[in-house]
DNA sequence: GACGTTTTAGACAATGGCGTCTAATTTTAC
DNA sequence: GTAAAATTAGACGCCATTGTCTAAAACGTC
């Protein structure tokens, strides 16, 4: 005790296991009171309950409350951003059952990006605190939201390039997929609600068929379908 | 001096203006600090200090800092029901021009209902405070946003009755239109921005345009129509 | 102008949270 | 086992906020 020197500052490979541990036990539970009552109603003491811990370890990782509440954020963001890479790089080559292969990109998408815990963490925290912090709420508009545009921009391009989609505005066509994802959630999503699988999936073929009504190739027999009602039995 | 009864308590008739003024005054500065800080992060001294009032005026008109609140969402409350009302009253029975006038409905809905200031604070507010309050949020959900969907999902019926739109699920359809209808305003939704006239505009015509390709009755002589560029020249 | 009511500014105690400090204890590395 | 580092519980000062209280001032009505 002869020096006092800052815990984490030095890093020297020594205790790692022991730190890490409490680090992201110290971050899980300042997301979690965090998002439940926002930052200025979060208290250091209740964050230190729940990630049992002393409020003192708290201070030794992070200087103080908006240290940490930074770092809660950059934690959350970058899961998340992994996550959606993951998605987004889910999605087949070569679709043979488009409608299919639309529906279940949306449930992933949906599932593990949007409606759950860091997607709901994220929206919430970025609506009530992004006025304050515009660089964390621009970083995650960025990463978050525009890369997702911009790859089912791309996507729809490829798909209209193949003919295989009639679309006249790639980026207008990405937003509207993704709200027309959304639109059966919209109270869930507001809520932080988790929809189930069932919920996930009827709302994924609402929307997709939907958009592929709107952009789908009109194909020949188009006027002498019946509509839409035998597609659903299945 | 003598028997120190509520301010507000008997509202005889007497002094009226004054106090009305002074109430909306502090539910309007309420309202926005509200908004901006949140419910914990909101000071009583900064709500009197924007209302232009004592703080001990308000703890004459609200006993605590929880009943100011309870009372400010429920003024924006019926402000923002008014307003959804008109809006839905709004459409014409008669529409000559469907894609026009869903177009110009449209534009009203996010202009006056979802990107103005009453749905921006209460999309904030009850999505930060809903856990807390549920009664309110429950409120909210029932005379907001259920009661759109209702109206639009009955409208469609009326057109798909007439065969002007072909659709299957109308509850569905009418939370598209909704979803369609904010697709390219998302971002400045989530942030409380607010919308030019133009890109209101803009995003109602891509909203409605997919849409009517979707439900749109198919005429004759789609097979053979020009991508749609040409109609938005005018 | 007089009277009752409302508003105001400021003081006040009570509460609670933040961030610091210390001394004791536990963990970790060697 | 030993020494360094990390963690803990608790106390502490500080500050902001809530909600109350009081005496003075402003207001509206007659």
């Amino acid at each position: 005790m002869k020096d006092r020197m800052t815990p984490a500052a030095r890093m020297g490979g020594h205790t790692q296991r022991g730190q890490c541990a409490k680090r992201m036990s110290i971050l899980d539970a300042a997301a979690d009171v965090f998002c439940r009552q926002g930052f200025a109603g979060a208290s250091i003491d209740e964050i230190a309950a729940v990630a049992c811990v002393s409020r003192q370890t708290i201070y030794n990782h992070y200087r103080e409350k908006e240290t940490l509440f930074v770092a809660v954020v950059e934690d959350v963001m970058n899961r998340a951003n992994a996550m959606l890479f993951s998605v987004l790089s889910s999605f087949p080559d070569n679709a043979d059952d488009l409608e299919g292969e639309l529906t279940a990109f949306a449930v992933r998408l949906n599932k593990n990006c949007i409606c759950n815990h860091d997607g709901k963490f994220l929206r919430k925290l970025v609506q009530t605190e992004g006025e304050r912090y515009p660089h964390l709420f621009e970083s995650w508009r960025q990463q978050g939201p525009g890369k997702l545009i911009t790859a089912l921009s791309a996507l729809f391009a490829r798909l209209a390039h193949k003919g295989t989609l009639v679309i006249d505005d790639f980026d207008v066509a990405a937003r509207q997929f993704v709200a027309l994802g959304n639109a059966d959630l919209q109270m869930m999503i507001l809520l932080g609600a988790t929809p189930t699988d069932e919920e996930l999936e009827k709302a994924a073929r609402n929307a997709v068929r939907t958009f592929l009504k709107a952009y789908g190739r009109p194909v020949a027999e188009k006027a002498g379908q019946q509509p839409q009602l035998a597609a659903i039995s299945g």
